[in-house]
DNA sequence: GACATTACTTGACAGCGGCAATTAATGCCG
DNA sequence: CGGCATTAATTGCCGCTGTCAAGTAATGTC
């Protein structure tokens, strides 16, 4: 971290409650004016024009002189701009076999990318290899190296962010883990350990679809299916460190049994290897979800009664969770919704069969997650434990 | 009201940030000591003795000299106590059929009540009436009248408090009625619009079992099944108005048609109504609630089917809502509860089932409400609106 | 070129809350 | 019984923050 970064960092770290809420707009919404963000934040003008200074001094924040001449009266704003390359984020999502990062600047664009396969999920097997794929970026990155601010890594299960430990993670085996500060003692920028689910959501949140919302849900279909949720501007995160289960919500045939133990889990019947286990059933013969995905495609009862299962099932649990928290917006996403088309049209009927009233009035977009972009998420939350 | 409430009521509204979050902790965990108010609230010392004094000059705080010598040493803590006389706050329920109403004192005690029965459910014969319950109410209280200093209002629907508008009752067969508004055209003191439930979750939040929970969620049994979340120290309400529908959760034999017109609701299998309907049937005759009862505790098998039936929805339903929002305790309250000895086991074993990992945790506590609870609710958010 | 209009800046100012020193009220111990 | 340690509450000072109101800047319009 050369001094500028430096600098920088403890300026954004030591603003006051009103100059962190003024950087937060300009960093979601920027270009934006000095009006603006008064009207954003509830604050006074003078107020804006004072926290904006800093920030345009250290190089954090660009205030062109106006151009934009719109032919209205007045004096014509001077919208001001984040400066993107000011920092570079980096974001690192563990996966059970599988280690993704990217280097991103400050609106998550991602400048670099690397992975790593993992041969066993040993805790110290993982870290050896996030310190390897961030000294990969670091090279890669060359020159803007040292405007590294900070590092996000983003886990699966219940993950403690304000300690750094991740507490339980049942795909990896782990428990009582205090993988934060072990990778603190080895990196020289400060490290935040998110939930998976939970960084994508403040990457949504900041970034994304989710902008501007008061309340959001963000529900991930893949190998499992998780949901983040966001409500009166923070993320839920369950009294004991458990929230957004969906895919653990009992609304399936309960019979079937989940790899949680628990019976009618959704996960048991709609997740992509439940799908895999239907069709292979089915067909005699065992079936990857590409295949699956090809049958139901081309027209395979089997196949096609797989999906519109899991989708019957996911429109369900989402009118359950809208229903409980009635947020304004969900977000499917992972990497499971590249084949949405299988999936919509039963998921909006069995949702809006289920809805209550005014809260069936939340819409329901798809936003397709790759890999990278959950490394995206984890350099998100590593943005906002900046500001935050 | 007179002199010194409205100058109480001014000294509340007015006060700064640290100072209203100081009169709040006085007002739910008297006698505090000052050091305690600091510690709880995090202000400095100095900041809790000066946000004290002028609480304490108006009245609405006690500070008697100390009297508690413990045999510590040091200085002995001198604690303050709430004035409970200083304000009346009036609390009314409306139900369909009847209005329920309370004066009660700074911790919602009861002082006194009335109800007036509604011979229709037109806002117009409903606002008369809770005038004439208000006018009785303040008969009763001969000279503590004038230290009346808020009117909480708590309609089940979709209610915006901040407007004072019933946006849309059921039960009521509203839409758009703008309550709050023509109360407070008749009424010299201010009036507050809440849902019912959200109201008894503030009361419970303030003054019951919920205090000192950082989230916890209430859920209501009786005619029907709602629930009131309080996640982060905030009501969850919902973008659109609509939160906490457990009862509207698709739980149920999807065969089983709500009231509502959704199919499988846990409402219509697991309300009163519904219970009553499944005994009559199996009976071939028409059962009332408390026949049913009886006829459960007399070992009836169809009745007693039909409480377990119950039984195992709600607690699955509430691991729906622990998964899905992980709080740290969930009440279960309302008026069918009296009669829980039925549904405790069943209930309990359903939400072990199916609560996943650490949420299971969360603690489930038992609290019938009678219709006066309803109404101490809506005085409890009286007096909330009066600090926030 | 005066004027209206809108955006932004500046400096005075008030209020809030923290800091640190002070005072208050006890128990303990020689 | 009188210092002394200990904890609680108070007081004055001071810095910080953000608002207010007035002033300045940059445009279009007549």
């Amino acid at each position: 971290m050369d001094h500028d970064t430096a600098a920088r960092t403890t300026l954004i770290r030591s603003a006051s409650d009103a100059g962190s809420r003024v950087f937060e707009t300009i960093l979601t919404r920027s270009p934006i004016s000095r009006i603006d963000i008064a009207r954003q934040t509830g604050l006074s003008q003078a107020a804006v024009t004072k926290a904006v200074a800093p920030l345009v001094a250290a190089g954090l924040v660009d205030a062109p002189p106006a151009s934009q001449r719109d032919g209205t009266p007045g004096r014509p704003v001077s919208p001001v701009s984040i400066v993107l390359e000011a920092m570079v984020m980096i974001g690192v999502k563990v996966n059970v076999d599988e280690i993704i990062a990217v280097a991103t600047d400050l609106a998550t664009a991602v400048l670099a990318s690397e992975r790593r396969a993992l041969e066993s999920d040993d805790p110290h097997t993982v870290i050896e290899a996030i310190l390897e794929v961030v000294a990969a970026l670091e090279l890669a990155l060359g020159a803007s190296a040292s405007a590294i601010a900070g590092v996000g890594v983003a886990v699966s299960g219940d993950v403690d962010s304000s300690t750094g430990i991740v507490r339980e993670s049942n795909i990896m085996g782990w428990a009582d883990v205090p993988l934060g500060d072990l990778l603190q003692q080895h990196l020289p920028w400060p490290v935040t350990l998110e939930n998976d689910v939970h960084a994508l959501t403040i990457g949504e949140h900041w970034f994304g679809v989710g902008l501007g919302t008061a309340s959001f849900a963000i529900v991930t279909i893949g190998r499992g299916i998780g949901s983040g949720l966001h409500l009166n501007g923070e993320v839920v995160t369950g009294a004991y460190g458990v929230a957004g289960e969906i895919g653990h919500l009992p609304l399936a045939d309960p019979a079937l049994v989940c790899p949680c133990g628990r019976r009618g889990c959704v996960e048991a019947a709609a997740s992509t290897g439940a799908i895999e286990a239907a069709v292979s059933a089915a067909l005699g013969r065992t079936v990857t979800i590409d295949e699956a995905v090809a049958l139901a495609h081309a027209g395979d009862p089997d196949a096609d009664a797989a999906f519109r299962e899991a989708a019957r099932l996911i429109g369900t649990a989402i009118a359950t969770l809208v229903n409980l928290t009635g947020p304004e917006l969900v977000i499917i996403g992972g990497e499971g919704v590249s084949d949405f088309d299988l999936f919509e049209k039963t998921l909006h009927d069995a949702f809006e069969a289920h809805a209550f009233g005014a809260a069936a009035r939340c819409r329901i977009l798809t936003r397709p997650h790759t890999f990278e972009d959950w490394a995206r998420g984890a350099s998100a939350a590593a943005i906002q434990s900046l500001v935050r």
